[in-house]
DNA sequence: CTCATTTTGTAGCGATCGTTATAAAATGTC
DNA sequence: GACATTTTATAACGATCGCTACAAAATGAG
């Protein structure tokens, strides 16, 4: 009854996310989201608002698309050796686009609360899911190692984003898990 | 012999910084630079090249002025105990303005070469006096705690950037000062 | 085919971006 | 005071920003 759309919001908002995981929010221009999308910029206002209210979306979507299967991926609850498991999620997350929320978190101090509301609400998430991860390894104090974590891999992306990546970067990640877990087989430390 | 300048570079460089720390570098503009600085685009464009060029002096000054002055303040090597310095370090350091190489090194992955090289010796700087201070706390392997403690700054300004600020903030450097140091007195950790 | 409905593209809005040609203001020298 | 020198401000450049009137294209219903 109506012209259909050529792509489904879904299509969109994964290839908006592309544009600003990689250059960010101020640095990416509808122009860039017009090419990016296939789609002229009335027809981008007319599904999604305003730019503002797009990058929200993406935000959202990458938390459920991004962040929550990864979660369920690699610290989902059969996993044998919890504490490994985390250093593959670790590992597996590190590359030169860091973390959406890392850069979102940094780039929009001065942005819109709602923003800042939903970077907080997936790094929560995120320290949860690993906390939880934690509870199924029995490590003393799973709340504040989960807390040690989120700062780690917060660290980490930064770290990834300004240039430290490949072998540097994954010695990083065993530098952590060594440090914070010594008892453990698989990063049993010489001090 | 000519007319004499309003402001040294000095002054005017301490300025930008204020800017470019809050708000970040996209989102400060030259209109923003010329009533921070208290000068018009043509004498600020005739002092520094470009808003690029001014950027990188900024992340110098920023390094020299900012970095180089707390890590003698606090990691002096007068220090009477040096994991109590780092932890100092540590909490003086947090701000709803984060750091300006992590930020910098965030916002500008897609950014000059000369930024982001800048960014990382300054980082490289920071981790190397974290490493001499751990030296003189005679704690084991002090070049993969050093490496610890950067990437932990760095988480901790990412969290701070984002609004974990006051008492949550203080709660999570006390956390990483336990698991690094649950040897040490000030921390001594029920785990 | 006509019509109502929805989606899209063409063209362009005013505002602001980084930057600059040009001239005025402020000094020491003679 | 006239001059050379340096620093500054006035005014504006073309480009791009986020955004939008408006009309054309694409469907199903009648």
């Amino acid at each position: 009854m109506a012209r259909p759309a050529k792509h489904d919001d879904e299509v969109l908002l994964a290839r908006a996310m592309e544009q600003f995981w990689s250059r960010g929010y101020e640095a990416t221009s509808i122009r860039d989201l017009e090419e990016a999308l296939e789609l002229r910029a009335p027809a981008i206002y007319r599904r999604f608002e305003s730019k503002d209210a797009l990058f929200a979306r993406v935000v959202d979507r990458y938390v459920s698309a991004v962040v929550v299967p990864r979660i369920e991926r690699y610290l989902g609850d059969d996993a044998d050796d919890p504490i490994v498991a985390l250093y593959r999620f670790f590992r597996t997350a590190q590359s030169c686009r860091g973390c959406l929320l890392t850069n979102t978190a940094v780039e929009s101090a001065a942005r819109p609360p709602a923003v800042r509301r939903r970077v907080r609400a997936g790094l929560g998430r995120m320290r949860r899911a690993m906390q939880a991860t934690l509870e199924r390894a029995d490590v003393d104090d799973p709340a504040r190692v989960a807390e040690q974590l989120l700062i780690a891999i917060q660290g980490l992306m930064v770290l990834s984003r300004a240039g430290f990546e490949g072998a540097a970067a994954r010695g990083l990640t065993r530098t952590v898990f060594r440090s914070l877990f010594p008892a453990h087989p698989a990063f049993a430390g010489a001090a």
